[in-house]
RNA sequence: GGCGGAGUAGCUCAGUUGGUUAGAGCGAACGGCUCAUAAUCGUUAGGUCGCCGGUUCGAGUCCGGCCUCCGCUACCA
């Protein structure tokens, strides 16, 4: 039993979420999530949405809404979208509840005390019209070393240098396209030259154990060669006031959205314990060094999670250059595992939702089932490379790999049963094909657990389908149909293992397929549930009162989810004739009406 | 430009620290079965592992070079 926090990347609050989004964070935590709490962890998955920084500040000004308004609006839609997936988070929150305000405050009175957090002036471009920072990616102009005419102020697209802002020929805003003023402003700059060795000597030994994706560690390793300070506060009116004097009254300064969105993880720790009438519970999680702490995200997201947050986390520890102490939550645990998808494309192309070449998770499960989504994802995810979503790939995997594969399984078997018995039946002698066939089964506990564990998702739905595989392999060579009056005996025997079969199946499956699994369970005569869904909760915030949406539910080991493990089936449970648990689909006339849909959007 | 990834059967991909005749799923062909959403089970077909060179007793697997594609490059996972 270990205490195991699924820190689950914070969907920015800018607009519903798509494919793309859910395959890289979604669906990989979940599944890892649920496998882990029926192997008997204290699992603790959080996240929310990312709610500060200038993108929703200036979409916000576009549609003539108040910043909080634009992200109350995209929190119950992102919420909705990843209810309906069926996440099952122990709370997803969002990034301005003032428990996560107090939370990040604490976080930066901290490490500023800790001497990590310091203060310098520099020159950068701010809109005169509205006296913000305007970020250099919202700069353009001509480029000083190839006159290109497009360049930001980042880098020039053309020749791919590096560039700065303010070296920029005719620089103008993307926003408003007026001319930005550049400035001396001052802000705060986390040290991480100070924290470089702390964290190199982190990576180090999480690159011993040898469980780190090899691109997340390279990618981690090459940031350390180059650590300068990071600016951690930006001149913007929308996001969390510094908390020293002289700067929190400031409405014009505020603490960089990233510096706050990852304190996400630790506040909505924070903020489900206080939820449940326990406000120290969030301790086990992250102050005892034999809890452990997986993170998931899309490749873009590496930086942050293996880099910024690990050295906020040392330089609130105090463990860093300059010492310090640790504040009052106490030494807080570094993250154990930093598991980053790759990319899905669409089609052969990025998502894009400004293109509108893109499939929204709302739209998808208003035509499909979620499982066959989530099939999809575990099956063929970005999971080590980058991959490609087709509507024909989907629709063919649904139909051969889903439908006709475990779908039919759980069909002809519970219409076997239904038919010829109406229950299931007591097993007689077994023969040597039956415990062959229950032994393959039991061993897909081990073999698809380890691969769940491991994250390596893909190889684990392949096993778990592989498994069964064997079992219709089995009701096919022992043909239970043609001895029904020859042998009746034999015949519930081999329900009996059928039975069983279908039920280790199903168990290994729903992690990956939740709401189909407690379909298949029904199917068989079950009752209670084995596959808990979350709740979309109507709440209000603990210390402000203010209302919004929180995913979160019960997943009780034992009450409302099975050990991952065999579950004997039980003689006598009525079966009825099943309907079909998953929709096969017409894949010509699928891939013909999502193509045109693109087409029309785009 | 920097960093990273990919190029293996028609398609989508596995191939751990180099080792016997390179694998899986789907698709295809043929056969079996007919309980099941024409689902299932079996058999077969088919690859000079991007190209060139090197190290080695031995390389898809290591090294060098080249070609092609892609992503990231700090706020679209």
């Amino acid at each position: 039993m270990t205490h195991v926090l699924s820190a689950v990347a914070w969907p920015y609050a800018n607009g519903p979420r798509h494919l793309g989004h859910v395959a890289g964070f979604g669906v990989p935590s979940d599944v890892f999530s649920r496998y882990m709490r029926m192997a008997g962890h204290d699992v603790l998955m959080v996240s929310g949405t990312d709610e500060h920084g200038t993108p929703i500040l200036v979409q916000a000004e576009q549609e003539g809404v108040t910043p909080q308004a634009l992200a109350d609006r995209y929190n119950r839609v992102i919420a909705e979208d990843l209810h309906g997936l069926g996440l099952a988070y122990d709370l997803f929150t969002r990034t301005t509840t003032a428990n996560h305000y107090s939370v990040v405050q604490e976080m930066f009175r901290t490490v500023h005390r800790n001497g990590y957090m310091v203060a310098k002036k520099a020159m950068g471009a701010i809109s005169p019209s509205t006296g913000r920072t305007l970020p250099d990616r919202y700069v353009e102009g001509t480029c000083p070393i190839c006159g290109f005419d497009g360049a930001r102020g980042d880098q020039c697209d053309n020749c791919g240098n590096q560039l700065d802002a303010i070296e920029l020929k005719d620089p103008r805003s993307r926003i408003n396209g007026e001319t930005p003023l550049f400035v001396e402003t001052e802000h705060f700059f986390l040290d991480l030259p100070a924290l470089a060795e702390a964290l190199g000597g982190w990576l180090a030994g999480r690159s011993e154990t040898g469980r780190w994706r090899p691109n997340v560690l390279k990618f981690s390793l090459n940031l350390l060669d180059d650590l300068k300070p990071r600016a951690m506060t930006r001149d913007i009116d929308w996001g969390i006031p510094v908390p020293l004097p002289g700067w929190e009254e400031n409405p014009a300064k505020r603490l960089y959205v990233w510096f706050d969105a990852v304190i996400g993880y630790l506040s909505a720790s924070v903020e489900w314990a206080r939820r449940t009438g326990d406000p120290d519970a969030w301790k086990a999680w992250w102050t005892d060094p034999a809890a452990e702490s997986y993170y998931f995200m899309g490749k873009d997201n590496i930086t942050f999670h293996s880099q910024i947050w690990p050295a906020e986390l040392l330089a609130y520890d105090g463990r860093g250059a300059h010492g310090g102490a640790p504040g009052p939550y106490g030494s807080l645990q570094l993250p154990t595992e930093v598991v980053s998808s790759e990319f899905m494309t669409l089609e052969g192309k990025q998502f894009s939702s400004s293109r509108n070449h893109v499939i929204l998770v709302r739209d998808m499960l208003s035509r499909y089932q979620p499982d066959a989504l989530r099939y999809y994802i575990s099956a063929a995810g970005p999971e080590n490379n980058d991959s490609d979503f087709s509507w024909s790939d989907f629709a063919t995997r649904t139909n051969s790999e889903l439908v006709a594969g475990w779908g039919n399984l759980v069909n002809r078997t519970a219409s076997l049963i239904a038919k010829n018995l109406g229950a299931i039946p007591a097993a007689g002698t077994l023969i040597d094909a039956d415990h062959a066939l229950l032994g393959k089964t039991e061993a897909g506990f081990h073999s698809v657990g380890t691969l769940i564990r491991g994250n390596r998702q893909r190889a684990g739905i392949a096993e778990a389908m592989r498994v069964v595989g064997e079992v219709n392999k089995y009701l096919t060579e022992q043909e239970p149909w043609k001895i029904k009056n020859s042998d009746p005996e034999r015949m519930a025997s081999v329900l009996h293992v059928a039975a069983q079969a279908v039920s280790d199946c199903r168990t290994q499956l729903s992690p990956f397929l939740p709401q189909s699994s407690q379909a298949v369970h029904e199917a068989l005569g079950g009752t209670g549930t084995v596959s808990p869904m979350p709740r979309l909760e109507e709440v209000t915030d603990l210390d402000d009162g203010r209302p919004y949406p929180v995913l979160t539910g019960d997943y009780r080991r034992g009450e409302t989810l099975p050990a991952w493990g065999r579950v004997p089936v039980v003689p006598g449970t009525p079966v009825a004739a099943p309907t079909p648990v998953f929709t096969k689909l017409d894949v010509a006339a699928v891939v013909e009406e999502e193509l045109a849909r693109l087409r029309t959007d785009a």
